[in-house]
RNA sequence: GUGGGCGUAGCUCAGUUGGCAGAGCGCUAGGUUGUGGCCCUAGUGGUCGUGGGUUCAAGUCCCAUCGCUCACCCCA
C-alpha cells in the first residue's frame, strides 16, 4: 500500500515496534526473495490458494510471487538445514502477494510479520505458550490494551469429531464450526446438517461449543464431557499446558481466552491455533493468527520439522485502524530541525546542519532560493517541530534563532546549547 | 470465480432532455522588506481512462477494452 509521508512514517514506526519486540524474544531475521520457482510455492498449494498465486514465465523459468511467508520458510529451512541451529526461531517482515479481487482492507500486496519456531524432529509444547506472549507484548507496545488472543487446539476439535465418527469430514466440520462467531449457531447447524451430521451429534457439538469460563475451568469442563478419545484428551492436556505457560510468562488473563470454536481455515495447522481480535474493533477481524503444524517442510525434505508461529497482517491492521481514526498521522518528515539559510552563502547553514546530525538530531537544510515566507510555509507544511534561522546577524554572532513551530516562540542560542537541549529531550522521549 | 459501482483539473467530486468544461482543495502571486498556520483577492490548471459506433452535435447514448473499487467465496 503506498502512503503519503506522514502515514508512511507512522506505518514504519509500527513495523519497527513489531521488529523490536520480535528480536527481544530472540527471533532472528530472515528475508527470502518475493519470487520463487513456481513449483516451490505450488508444492502443497491447492484449490483457492493456487488460484491466488501470481505466476509468470521468464525464459525457461516458471516463477511465482509468494503468497505467504511460511512456504518460503519451509524451502529455506530444508535448503539450509545443515547451517541452522534448532529450535530455529526466525521472524520475517515482508510483502506477500495474493491475486484476488481487492476490497476494503484487503490488498493484492500486503505486509505480513511472521514469527515461527521450528524444531528438528520435535518441538516442546512450551513454545506454543511463547507465541501468544510475543503477541501480547507486541500489541501492548503498539498501544493497544483491549485485545483478546483466542486460543484453541485442533486436536480437541478433531478428537471430538473422531469420537462422533466423523473423522473423514473433520476439516469440513471445523470450517463450519469456525464460523460460529460470524454466522451464529443456527447457520452453523445448517451447514453441519448438509455435511450429514445426526441430531445427536449436533447436540453434542452444541454443548461442547457452549463451554466457557476461565481457561483452567474450561479445561476441566472439557474433560468432564467424558469424551473417550485419545486425541481429544491430548488436545485438552496441551491447552492446559499452554495456559500454565502463559501464566508463567506473565500474560494477563484479560488478554487471552480459550475458544473451542476457532479452527483457522488453513488445513496445515495440527495443534494449537491462535486468533487475535481487537476488542474495540471487532469488525477488523483477526489481526494476528497462526498455530502449530506437525511438519513444516514435508514437500521439501524428509526430515520432520514441527513448528509453531503466527503472522500479523500489518497492512490490514494499519489500514483499518487509520480508517477508524485510531491512528493519527503526525509530521510528514522525520526532520526535527529545519535549517533556513537567509544568506546566499549556505556554508554556515550546511556546517550547522552537519554538527546537528553528528549529534544525532535529524536535520534538513532548505536549499532552494525562495522567499523567507515560502521557506516557513514549507516548514509548516511538512510539520517539522523546529526551524533554525541563519541570517547575517546570526552567523556573525554565532547565536542562531531557534523557532518552535507549535508555539511560535523563538530564541537565540549557540549551537552547543541547541544540541544539549535536543539530546536531553531525546532521552526523555525514549 | 460470481454480482454491483466508478473512471472529468495534481486531489475530492459536480456536470440537467445530448448543445460554450465546472466547484472546493492544492499550487502560484499579492495583501505582510527576516516569520508559517487562519482570513481576503487574483491567477494557474483538462487527450472528460482508451478504442470504435450512433448523431448536425457525445463528458452525457451504444459496443468493446483497460484500470480502480465494494460485496460474496476465501483469507492478513
Amino acid at each position: 500500500m503506498e502512503l503519503l509521508p506522514a502515514e508512511q512514517l507512522l506505518f514504519n514506526r509500527m513495523k519497527d515496534t513489531i521488529r523490536s519486540v520480535y528480536e527481544r524474544f530472540g527471533f532472528v531475521p530472515l528475508d527470502t526473495p518475493v519470487m520463487e520457482l513456481a513449483e516451490v510455492l505450488l508444492a502443497k498449494a491447492g484449490g483457492e490458494t493456487e488460484k491466488q498465486i501470481y505466476q509468470f514465465t521468464k525464459g525457461d523459468n516458471e516463477l511465482a510471487l509468494r503468497f505467504d511467508l511460511t512456504v518460503p520458510l519451509a524451502r529455506y529451512v530444508s535448503e539450509h538445514f545443515g547451517q541452522l541451529t534448532f529450535p530455529y526461531r526466525r521472524y520475517h517482515i515482508g510483502k506477500v502477494y495474493r491475486g484476488e479481487r481487492p476490497q476494503k482492507g484487503r490488498f493484492r500486496e500486503f505486509y505480513q510479520c511472521d514469527i515461527d519456531i521450528i524444531g528438528d524432529g520435535e518441538l516442546s509444547l512450551i513454545h506454543d505458550a511463547e507465541i501468544p506472549a510475543v503477541i501480547y507484548t507486541t500489541f501492548t507496545e503498539l498501544g493497544f490494551e483491549r485485545f483478546t488472543i483466542r486460543i484453541n487446539n485442533r486436536q480437541v476439535l478433531g478428537g471430538l469429531f473422531e469420537s462422533l465418527g466423523f473423522a473423514d469430514r473433520s476439516a469440513d466440520i471445523m470450517r463450519a464450526v469456525d464460523k460460529l462467531d460470524k454466522i451464529g449457531w443456527e447457520n452453523v447447524r445448517e451447514e453441519l446438517q448438509t455435511l450429514g451430521l445426526a441430531e445427536s451429534a449436533m447436540d453434542t457439538i452444541r454443548s461442547f461449543l457452549d463451554i466457557q469460563g476461565s481457561p483452567l475451568r474450561m479445561c476441566r469442563a472439557l474433560r468432564a464431557l467424558g469424551i473417550e478419545n485419545e486425541r481429544f484428551r491430548a488436545g485438552v492436556d496441551a491447552l492446559e499446558e499452554v495456559v500454565r505457560g502463559l501464566t508463567a510468562l506473565g500474560v494477563p488473563e484479560k488478554n487471552y481466552r480459550l475458544d473451542v470454536a476457532i479452527a483457522r481455515g488453513l488445513d496445515y495447522y495440527t495443534g494449537t491455533v491462535y486468533e487475535t481480535i481487537l476488542d474495540d474493533h471487532p469488525g477488523v477481524g483477526s489481526v494476528c493468527s497462526g498455530g502449530r503444524y506437525d511438519n513444516l517442510a514435508e514437500f521439501y525434505t524428509n526430515r520432520r520439522l514441527p513448528g509453531v508461529g503466527i503472522s500479523i497482517g500489518l497492512t490490514r491492521l494499519f489500514y483499518q485502524l487509520t480508517e477508524a481514526g485510531v491512528f493519527r498521522p503526525g509530521a510528514a518528515t522525520p526532520t526535527r530541525i529545519l535549517v533556513l539559510p537567509m544568506t546566499d552563502d549556505r556554508t554556515a547553514a550546511l556546517a550547522a546542519a552537519s554538527q546537528l546530525r553528528a549529534a544525532g538530531i535529524p536535520t534538513e537544510v532548505y536549499l532552494e532560493g525562495a522567499k523567507f515566507k515560502k521557506k516557513m510555509k514549507y516548514a509548516n507544511s511538512i510539520g517539522v517541530p523546529f526551524v533554525l534561522i541563519l541570517g547575517e546577524e546570526e552567523i556573525r554572532t554565532e547565536r542562531y534563532s531557534l523557532k518552535n513551530m507549535a508555539t511560535g516562540e523563538q530564541e537565540s542560542l549557540a549551537l552547543a546549547e541547541i544540541i544539549d537541549r535536543f539530546q536531553a529531550g531525546a532521552s526523555v522521549r525514549a
